[in-house]
RNA sequence: UGUCCGAUGGUGUAAUGGUAGCACUGCAGAUUUUGGUUCUGCCUGUCCAGGUUCGAAUCCUGGUCGGACAGCCA
């Protein structure tokens, strides 16, 4: 018996995939695939997909295939296949070596179409691409047939064997199935098969001038793998009649892979679409594809999630098939919860305020000794240099303190982390600018940390020598949109006048020394402030932080309420 | 006046004819040398109308609302 309080619920594929296996369907294989086409970077989206299917092979000791659908040339480049690779791999899946191509198939699928022909079910149209999306009909209303859709047989094969080898010009013709023109499904309304595309391909070179369109592709690269789930996503539960129909036609035994259609991810305060993202690329709205403002897995690797922060988001996220819009929170929520565990902590001022310890004296310097992180007794200790005059946080002093403010303020104690207590004795402002320029300040020595003295105070901050320490530059990322969706805009308004023009702001920050050896990607908690890490920019010499996410903030909306 | 799919708190997702649960968010509190973490509590939900049944989120009928489909894209 399963123990019903640890058993987690299982979503619908999993529940088709468990029964198929009670039924010994295709002799208890588990086998899908993860399709993607090679014509832009992958996305959380994809990250979705990726989990389901390598996910469901592994839970149910079966393969997962990665297949390139690389059926249009045109659009298709290898520099994405490269990124999707990497992409995968870095979320932690592996096909194990079955690194296939629709292309690879594109022998069989030609001879599979010839097959089609002498059954009289394929016919070589010669009307226009116009006429044909014309006579196609509309969704509530029939289409007519081609005229050249009762062709013979031999005059098919010719016409067919003359579009293979490059007797006619791109688009003069179509292989079509002859399926149902009145179906008031409109992919079963003949639908165009092989199309004329006089084209380079990233791997078959110029071997071939027709392409076969991804219904024809699909199914059967599903049926020629053997794979037994085909999962994609709700767009095409449509296609699915013309799925099997393709099916039909070639498969000879039992075996039949099985469609099975999922919703896909959608995420509030950003973008999904390849189109989109293309055009914040292209329009310089962003960096490039990775840019740490990007849905995409690139990007989100910069920005500083990590693989398990992501698998988990997909995790608790669930598979159904309604449409949803996933709250960003959940994602920022699932990498704190990951980086909280891992991210050794370091202390850094973003805007730094200078205090001088009247009471300490000049030119001594302490090592006082700090946790790397209180989540992992593991992480170690470090020293921090201590000295008479420091670096605060700008945020954590004000000179007439709202209610509920318990950090610096003139006459008020805090607690410098990791060292003494502190009292604000008064401040020095610049004459002109009336901002506060130091801030000086007595320590009570008898109050240094790891001394046991148990005299409490209500804050505690951060700090970092002002003698001892490291510049470096801090890229404050945030959401995207300053809209949960982007397309809410005033009547006629373009989404992109919801980008937020705050995504990104850079700062000259103050980091302890211990910082000097962080390499990219390289994952840190800025004590009170938040998770960053390091970016690939980053140089010995120049280190550059991405802020992955803030930490929560109860003082921030305490203060913002007011 | 098409076909297909869907509808459970603010968001997402369970409950498979038998106590509507979990997570995120929000709110309140406890702990805390991170206003972090952790812990506790609270708010908020079965689209509507009929029917079947001892009993319906679940099954049936009819509505309503939302989505997909009219590329020689995938």
């Amino acid at each position: 018996m399963e123990n019903s309080e640890t058993t987690k619920p299982l979503n619908f594929i999993e529940e088709i995939v468990e029964q198929d296996l009670r039924n010994n369907k295709n002799g208890g294989r588990i086998h899908t695939r993860f399709p993607p086409e090679p014509n832009g970077c992958l996305h959380i989206g994809h990250a979705k997909a990726i989990c389901l299917s390598f996910g469901i092979a592994k839970k149910y000791n079966g393969k997962c295939n990665l297949r390139f659908d690389d059926t249009n040339p045109v659009t298709e480049d290898v520099e994405y296949v490269d990124s999707i690779k990497e992409d995968i791999h870095w979320l932690g899946f592996d096909w194990e070596g079955r690194e296939f191509y629709a292309s690879d198939y594109f022998e069989k699928l030609y001879e599979w179409a010839i097959k089609l022909i002498r059954k009289g079910k394929a016919y070589v149209d010669e009307t226009s691409a116009e006429e044909i999306s014309v006579s196609r009909g509309k969704p509530t209303q029939p289409g007519k047939e081609s005229p050249f859709r009762n062709r013979s047989v031999e005059e098919n094969l010719e016409l067919f064997t003359g579009m293979k080898d490059g007797k006619f010009p791109d688009g003069s013709k179509v292989l079509r199935a002859k399926i149902d023109m009145s179906s008031p499904n409109m992919h079963m309304r003949d639908p165009v098969l092989y199309r004329i595309k006089h084209a380079l391909h990233h791997r078959t070179g110029n071997k071939w001038c027709i392409y076969p369109m991804y219904d024809w592709a699909h199914g059967q690269s599903d049926y020629i793998e053997g794979i037994t789930h085909s999962l994609c996503t709700l767009e095409f539960e449509i296609h699915r009649p013309l799925y099997d129909w393709c099916l039909e036609q070639v498969a000879d035994g039992d075996y039949k892979p099985r469609q099975i259609e999922f919703a896909r991810l959608n995420l509030n305060y950003t973008v999904m679409s390849k189109r989109r993202l293309l055009q914040l690329v292209h329009e310089g709205y962003v960096e490039d594809w990775n840019d740490p403002r990007m849905p995409t897995i690139s990007g989100l690797r910069r920005r500083g999630y990590t693989p398990e922060s992501l698998r988990n988001f997909v995790d608790i996220v669930g598979i159904a098939k309604r449409e949803n819009v996933i709250d960003i929170a959940l994602l920022e929520h699932v990498v704190r919860d990951d980086l909280n565990k891992i991210a050794p902590r370091v202390m850094v001022v973003l805007n730094p305020v200078k205090v001088i310890i009247k009471n300490y004296p000049e030119g001594q310097t302490e090592w006082m000794k700090a946790e790397n992180n209180p989540e992992d007794e593991c992480a170690g200790t470090r020293e921090l240099p201590f000295t008479r005059e420091l670096y605060i946080e700008s945020d954590d002093f004000i000179e007439d303190p709202p209610k509920k403010f318990f950090r610096l303020s003139p006459g008020n104690e805090v607690r410098l982390k990791n060292a003494y207590i502190i009292k604000c004795t008064g401040i020095v402002k610049d004459a002109d600018t009336g901002v506060v320029k130091e801030i000086h300040c007595t320590c009570d020595p008898e109050t240094k940390s790891g001394t046991g003295n148990a005299r409490k105070v209500k804050a505690t901050i951060h700090w970092v020598s002002a003698e001892q320490v490291l510049d470096a530059e801090v890229r404050l990322y945030d959401r995207l949109f300053t809209k949960p969706d982007p397309d809410d805009t005033e009547v006629g308004g373009d989404w992109k006048s919801n980008l937020n023009p705050d995504s990104l702001k850079v700062v000259n920050a103050k980091v302890e020394v211990s910082l000097s050896k962080a390499v990219p990607g390289e994952h840190y908690q800025f004590q009170r402030i938040g998770y960053f890490c390091v970016d690939q920019d980053s140089q010995p010499d120049r280190l550059v932080f991405n802020r992955t996410v803030t930490l929560r903030d109860e003082w921030a909306k305490i203060s913002s309420k007011k």
